[in-house]
DNA sequence: GCGATCAGAT
DNA sequence: CACATCTGATCGC
């Protein structure tokens, strides 16, 4: 659509359609050149799942075929043409979930915006396995049999619900309870992988490694069996302690699927230790000026719990948090966590909160039900990374945003990898491939976090 | 009327 | 800036 091919890599090009293998051992797309006509049904040729994949070869601006959303119907779809995406040249992923529907007498300019392009992106598959990852959107997705999850956020789930039905969902233990307690998925579908532990699925040898994202993430190990190692990391902040985990010091990984959240320079951020004890140094100096404080942390659904139960430990307080919070803490099987929750918000000064509620109208409101048992409300707001971080690493330059009695703090407690985290990630693996999970709908973007890969791959540069 | 899905906000 | 939703509107049955 926008900007197509103009894009050079160091390896191979999406021409390479002769070719049994591409640079990096991948089967090169069988060419089956005209657009085949024959598009009607699932069984037709055996076309393999992935072929998407490897007729991009490692030509990044393939991903201009983007799920996007379309703003406008297209013409195909105003004229009332089957919008086929396997006929389509270019295309590189799978049909859409529904045909899209031509418009009818009634249609409205509202009508046709509605059109969306719902196809599985290729970087969710995982080539030479009939396997997808964090792929749950799309519908069924032709040619997969196992749909891996990494971890329980929303971004990644996406899709699962009660009426789940497409294939065999495999999961950390954890994520595996919440996607049955919270999206009440038939559990008949659900696989739950004891982490650390190799595990054979039609073939392949998977083994789920801590992510050091939210409980229960997990990277995903794939042993092919001819020998081909994938690493998808999900989300993850990268960390010393994998440099150990034995099945990647023991196997080089052939492509890595990396959590590219923050590839770029200018993120920086400070370790969540050095978070953490920033975070019960305020709230302590908070306390001493003013014993009747409120302290309030910020929550999505899970992750960055240790905030608050930094918080918790420091201070020798209860955590409270409401009903449907806790079922979910509880679920954690995370003993110091589910052994100081308490089920009324008078019994602890520490509370914890929907990331909405944590501005000034609403805190003060929060305040109103206990009278004066506070006098003042700290909240943390715990984000990835905090905009005014020109300063970096540099806690102690964060201001809180204040009004009368309540006091906010953007904290920069980050699940993701720094920069700099990824960067030592990635020399320390030296994967012959990188395909980027995050950032990549934006061609320039996809285009700098290439030449970053290239950067920390070439053998002369690796200071740290 | 209701759950699912979408655009937009935060 | 971008994460991971959340909200309110609309769709489709």
């Amino acid at each position: 659509m926008t900007d197509a091919g103009l894009y050079e890599f160091e390896y191979g090009d999406c021409e390479s359609s002769g070719l049994l293998h591409d640079e990096n051992g991948f089967p090169s797309f069988q060419d089956n050149d005209d657009d085949d006509d024959d598009d009607e049904e699932e069984e037709e040729k055996e076309e393999s799942f992935a072929d998407d994949f490897y007729r991009c070869g490692t030509d990044w601006s393939c991903l201009l075929q983007t799920e996007r959303k379309l703003k406008q119907a297209n013409l195909f779809d105003m004229w009332g043409l089957k919008s086929n995406s396997e006929s389509e040249a270019n295309c590189l992923f799978s049909p859409p979930m529904k045909k899209l529907k031509a418009s009818n007498g009634k249609s409205t300019a509202t009508h046709l915006k509605k059109i969306v392009d719902r196809s599985c992106p290729f970087y969710k598959k995982i080539p030479g396995t009939p396997f997808t990852v964090d792929a749950f959107r799309y519908g069924s997705i032709k040619g997969c049999s196992a749909y891996f999850l990494t971890h329980f956020h929303y971004d990644h789930y996406g899709g699962l619900g009660k009426r789940w039905s497409h294939g065999p969902i495999y999961c950390s233990p954890l994520t595996a309870r919440l996607v049955r307690m919270c999206l009440l998925v038939n559990p008949s579908y659900i696989h739950p992988l004891e982490l650390n532990t190799e595990h054979v699925i039609d073939g392949v040898k998977v083994t789920l490694l801590e992510a050091n994202h939210c409980p229960g993430a997990a990277l995903i190990h794939f042993r092919l069996q001819d020998g081909q190692c994938y690493l998808h990391t999900g989300d993850f902040r990268a960390s010393r302690l994998m440099q150990s985990y034995p099945l990647l010091v023991n196997h080089r990984v052939n492509v890595l699927y990396l959590d590219t959240t923050y590839c770029n320079p200018k993120y920086k951020f400070p370790s969540k230790e050095d978070v953490l004890n920033y975070v019960v140094r305020v709230t302590k100096n908070c306390l001493k000026k003013q014993p009747k404080t409120l302290v309030v942390v910020g929550a999505y659904s899970i992750g960055k719990e240790s905030v608050f139960l930094a918080i918790s430990k420091a201070l020798g307080v209860k955590i409270y948090a409401n009903a449907s919070r806790r079922r979910v803490l509880q679920s954690f099987d995370w003993p110091e966590l589910s052994g100081n929750l308490c089920t009324q918000g008078n019994d602890t000064l520490l509370h914890v909160l929907p990331m909405s509620s944590l501005k000034f109208e609403t805190l003060k409101d929060y305040l109103k039900p206990y009278g004066n048992q506070y006098a003042a409300v700290l909240a943390f707001r715990p984000t990835g990374w905090t905009y005014s971080e020109t300063v970096g690493n540099q806690l102690d330059l964060i201001r809180p945003l204040s009004r009368g009695n309540i006091t906010i703090y953007g904290v920069p407690y980050s699940e993701h990898s720094s920069f700099t985290e990824l960067r030592e990630f990635v020399q320390f693996l030296r994967p012959d491939k990188i395909i980027p999970t995050v950032n990549v709908w934006n061609a320039a973007s996809r285009e700098k976090m290439q030449s970053f890969f290239r950067e920390w791959l070439s053998c002369k540069k690796l200071m740290i």
